[in-house]
RNA sequence: GGCCCGUUGGAGAAGCGGCUUAACUCACCAGCCUUUCACGCUGGCAUUCACGGGUUCGAAUCCCGUACGGGUCACCA
């Protein structure tokens, strides 16, 4: 039988990062096994689906690198792909399990239902399954939901991929809908369905899934189809272990922002990769192509997979350091603009700009608050600067030579301001740390940054000039 | 509450009964390099795998129990 996954998405919004996971993981296991990549549109919560939910999605899907064989904007043999356009189908299918006796018809009113699982959570019953009350109900022209009757006794044993035999007993699951009052199928129902009539070999999907799958092979047995194989991937939780959740905002979920911000779409798919599963390789900085030679679902993890901001900025740099200058000015310029920092004309400046900041950037609108913390007016020495500075009576005679040299230097380059410092530093007997570091502090109040001779360059003479007699100031 | 799943260092995460005196990565620390910073390179960083029993010649790895964490129980997907 030939491999063939599906990513199912309902168009209900943005495209998420678990949801992001769980193409990426189909797209590579179809990848691997030369099978097909199929992507389902479930649109069957009428009242939820957003207009644009799903050409967004599906553009973003391209935009981190995936592509399907079969959808809605690529027909293949097994379409329609949009559920609501397969609703006879659904309908044969339930008239069948009703003529058969696997289902019957429910004329209660969604009020009722809630006012009965209300009892029942009252009386502390653990299952709140429906009570069958319409089980043997005479038939009306009336309303009415067509509910799944579900076997006694039977244990729903299959093989997960990820997480070894499971196993659900019929018990743990009530009389399910699989019909809607409005003709339109329920999820677990369309999808069984769905999966059956797309051939769709393997199921991999969200652990949160995985009580799902007693119902689906409910109806495979019942129309006794060949069953898929399922998966169920590891949640995606937070630092404190809890499932990302759509409102948690201590953490960037959906694809558009990251985009937004300028983050690679290699590193977001290598990134994605990692979550819930390990590559059996050294190294974590992965191409695209390196992924997909390296994706084994067996190595799937089935212990939570923490999301972590850190491994994604590590990631994100490690990516963009391998990209040419041209390339990351090309990211970065769209942030600079928007901030009026530098025009598409200043091409010298903004290279000048990024590549100081090249080895450090993790996202390209970083770009923006790199450039702030640096070459902004406000400049003000803390404590530890101040320490420093007092630290060697030299100091000041040094940072004057440097203004001084400063000041009456006709070229202005990094080469010159590089030779500027080596030669304060000669007249004035400091080297070393002790040359370097009391500059640096001078002119950009901090101990750490990029490049100082380039750094000084991009800052500009009389800012210079101005932030060491600041400094000269503040240590007098 | 029922049912399912999980628990390895500061963080992510390998490991699937002996090759583990627990890989790799991030972070951190130290050294080298650079007359500074950063990059890069080298080295250091869990005598121990939630806890308690058991099986075994041998367990992070298998079994049972406890604790803790999570998921799920819709005419949502």
């Amino acid at each position: 039988m030939s491999v063939r996954v599906r990513y199912a998405p309902s168009p209900t919004g943005h495209l998420h990062i678990g949801n992001a996971r769980t193409a990426l993981f189909n797209y590579l296991f179809a990848k691997k096994h030369q099978g097909a990549f199929i992507i389902r549109i479930e649109d069957t919560d009428v009242k939820r689906n957003v207009e644009t939910g799903i050409d967004n999605q599906l553009s973003l899907l391209k935009w981190l690198g995936i592509d399907w064989d079969e959808s809605i904007d690529r027909e293949g043999e097994y379409g329609p792909y949009r559920q609501l356009e397969r609703l006879a189908l659904y309908q044969d299918y339930a008239q069948q399990l009703l003529d058969r006796g696997l289902a019957y018809k429910c004329y209660c009113s969604s009020e009722a239902l809630e006012a009965e699982r209300e009892a029942l959570k009252a009386k502390g019953d653990d299952k709140l399954h429906y009570s069958r009350k319409c089980l043997h109900a005479p038939d009306q022209d009336a309303p009415h939901t067509i509910r799944f009757k579900v076997p006694d006794d039977v244990a729903y044993t299959f093989d997960d991929v990820v997480k070894g035999s499971v196993t659900f007993q019929s018990e743990a699951v009530g009389d399910w809908v699989i019909l809607k009052r409005n003709g339109i199928p329920t999820y677990n129902f369309a999808c069984a369905v769905d999966d059956h009539h797309m051939a769709i070999s393997h199921v991999l999907r969200g652990e949160d899934h995985i009580t799902n799958t007693p119902r689906q092979l409910m109806i495979f047995d019942a129309f006794n189809w060949e069953r898929p194989q399922y998966g169920h991937m590891t949640l995606i939780v937070n630092e404190h272990g809890k499932k990302l959740s759509k409102r948690d905002e201590t953490i960037i979920q959906f694809i558009e922002q990251y985009k937004n911000l300028g983050f690679l779409p290699e590193a977001l798919f290598n990134f994605i990769a990692l979550l819930g599963f390990s590559p059996q390789s050294k190294e974590e900085v992965l191409s695209r192509e390196a992924i997909i030679n390296l994706f084994d679902e067996n190595r799937l993890s089935s212990s939570p997979a923490t999301f972590d901001k850190d491994k994604l900025a590590f990631i994100n740099n490690r990516h963009l350091k391998s990209k040419s200058l041209t390339a990351i000015m090309a990211l970065c310029l769209p942030y600079l603009k928007a901030e009026n920092i530098a025009q598409h004309e200043d091409t010298s400046y903004i290279e000048s700009l990024v590549g100081v900041f090249q080895d450090r950037l993790v996202y390209g609108a970083q770009i923006v608050d790199l450039y702030h913390d640096f070459f902004d007016e406000a400049f003000e020495l803390d404590q530890e600067a101040l320490d420093f500075l007092h630290s060697d009576e030299g100091i000041v005679a040094l940072l004057k030579h440097v203004r001084d040299a400063i000041k009456e230097t006709d070229t202005f380059d990094a080469d010159t301001l590089k030779h500027i410092i080596k030669s304060s530093g000669k007249a004035t007997g400091m080297k070393g740390k002790m040359l370097f570091m009391p500059v640096r502090i001078a002119v950009s109040a901090k101990q750490h940054g990029p490049d100082l001779p380039k750094m000084m360059h991009l800052l500009g003479k009389d800012r210079l000039i101005d932030r060491i007699n600041a400094t000269l100031n503040a240590i007098a």
